[in-house]
DNA sequence: CTGAAAGCGCTTACAG
DNA sequence: CTGAAAGCGCTTACAG
């Protein structure tokens, strides 16, 4: 690597000017003239020049990297395409201002990792993929006012800077639909009730029954955590009481396929005796007999504006605090049609409208 | 963040000491007294100091990071659990040994992105998730002899670093238990023939059937891409065909999708008709009717070794050159068994055994 | 066993 | 518009 050994000083040799011009040059400081700018960019492209980033960051206080931090033992945030397609908008876009992407993995606990990544100096801020109820991540750097935006929702402070889905309309807008299909029993099952995602969506379709003045019955609502089995196990549970629901909201795809799984063993038909809605698209919602009804969120886009926000942060521009959505799609498929065409003739009951 | 201010100078004089002593201290130099790093260490821990990243960088000439190249437009490298699970067993291994992990992504094309890190000297080496025939990105970092492990296999040099799954051995594998089942016809289907993998698992497949005499008919092979839909037209075409294959080996369960889909609309019976089996393993491959036999790779041992290995080059240890296998499992489900139920009794024909 | 000093490769007030 | 010089916070031969 031959190149990799030129230095600034190399440059200055080879160019004829101090090392502050090179340098002024590569930063394209207003006060250098035309002529020195060109005659000094051709020798440094020549070369193949670049500053060393250590170095730079040295004198500079600035490291030009931000850190992320990877859920440890979060199987679900991995399941859906979440993660990679964040991933790939929070690179693209810091990428595009010569920032570099730090990954807090392999410690103990995020908090471990993020504590590291903070306290060597690595990374001038932060962008937290999820959020829990009371998280510590959350809290150590608010404590601390280091930088950084959150993918979620804080619900303890109102002046943290973050970018989230409207779990609560996106939940609101879903449950009215299946209620226009005519279902009045609907359950809500899989998430944690630690993610405050899963509380927006819980609120939401509180809200949307209410003001449909269907009372709330908490026997339907099935939060604890996301999984084929959990889905499975949950959705025969509550198919095999004396009232079982005519609807399902699923949080996830995983424990939609569990749910699906449920329903089929019990000989239901789908939507006619139960309807099915999940949250976030993916190959099973799309390509299952029949193809689910689900909320599709934009997951790239999340992280892009994460990334977008937090260079402005850093740049030292205002941004708004609390919470910036980003859009949502409902996309109806045969899971909830109303009119969805039967092809059976064993209906066991017809539902009354 | 008041203590990321604390320099080494400012322990020093804390600890009334020289701040090399400190330097040493840290780095547990065998040269200085138990008494001297009993002391010293405990004003750190007090203060919570740590040395700053930037400023060992530029002393020591060395990031202790290293670099990961994410696939552009690789849709199917994220279909599978194969990205986050690698990511996480390289993020594990690295940062046990005090290592971070950059992310090379949101330039242009890939070597950009490694171009950019590279020539800012912003790590110590590369893994590499992926390589195609006449990978461009190998032959950069081969060319300058920059340190990286590739995980995949490369055609072109025998003494690259390289950790892979055996899948020429998989395939070999794959097809012999297909061939045992009493398949004649076997159909190979997805994936690019860029991809050194692809042609590793064709090479088993052929090695297999000229094994076992059986003649081999390239109509069988489709290779090309990895989707649902190019898994569902190819498949509807070969069951178009005067002689239908009788069973399907396909590349990844995204087209597996399509292939399954294709099967069941020609209403023809797995595995008594058309036998399936499909590379990795995920809710798709499990849990459709019926569960289809998979090769299930190991994406976090394969992430966990290539960054031991990488270690061990950056570390001046001997590595040996060449591929470095991982373990895989076939798991056999009911898409392929012999003596699979017969649910149905409209199969239009019997097959020979 | 410990310290003073040089040096890593940049940036940036300061001076002109 | 440009340069000499100090400084960013470490490490590490060198000397004792």
């Amino acid at each position: 690597m031959a190149n990799s050994k030129l230095t600034i000083k190399d440059i200055a040799k080879l160019a004829e000017v101090s090392s502050s011009t090179v340098s002024r040059v590569i930063d394209d400081n207003p006060r250098i003239s035309d002529e020195t700018k060109k005659h000094v960019s051709e020798i440094i492209n020549k070369y193949g020049y670049k500053p060393q980033s250590a170095a730079r960051s040295l004198a500079r206080n600035r490291t030009n990297s931000v850190g992320i931090v990877i859920p440890h033992n979060d199987i679900n945030i991995y399941s859906s395409s979440f993660f990679h397609e964040a991933l790939k908008g929070i690179c693209s876009t810091l990428a595009k201002q010569g920032y570099d992407v730090l990954i807090s993995a392999g410690n103990p606990t995020e908090l471990d990792a993020i504590k590291r990544l903070v306290s060597t100096s690595r990374i001038d801020g932060i962008i937290l993929l999820r959020s829990t109820v009371n998280d510590m991540n959350v809290e150590y750097m608010y404590d601390n006012g280091f930088p950084f935006i959150l993918i979620g929702t804080c619900l303890e402070h109102e002046d943290v800077y973050c970018v989230d889905n409207d779990n609560f309309k996106a939940s609101f807008d879903l449950t009215d639909h299946i209620y226009k299909c005519g279902k009045k029993r609907i359950a809500l099952i899989g998430g944690s009730g630690d993610s405050v995602f899963i509380i927006k969506r819980l609120n939401g379709y509180h809200k949307c029954l209410e003001q449909h003045n269907i009372p709330i019955d908490s026997e339907l609502v099935k939060l604890g955590q996301s999984s084929e089995a959990y889905g499975y196990d949950t959705m025969r549970e509550l198919l095999n009481n004396i009232t079982p629901p005519d609807a399902v909201i699923v949080m996830d795809e995983t424990t939609c396929v569990g749910v699906m799984k449920a329903i089929n063993d019990s000989c239901l038909k789908i939507p006619e005796q139960v309807a099915v809605a999940c949250f976030n698209e993916g190959a099973f919602t799309n390509y299952s007999k029949p193809a689910i009804t689900t909320i599709s969120l934009d997951f790239y886009e999340l992280g892009a504006r994460a990334a977008t926000n937090l260079l402005m942060l850093l740049g030292g521009n205002k941004v708004k605090k609390g919470c910036c959505f980003v859009n949502y799609n409902l996309s109806i498929r045969e899971s909830t049609r109303a009119n969805s065409k039967v092809n059976y003739n064993n209906l066991k009951k017809e539902r009354d409208e």
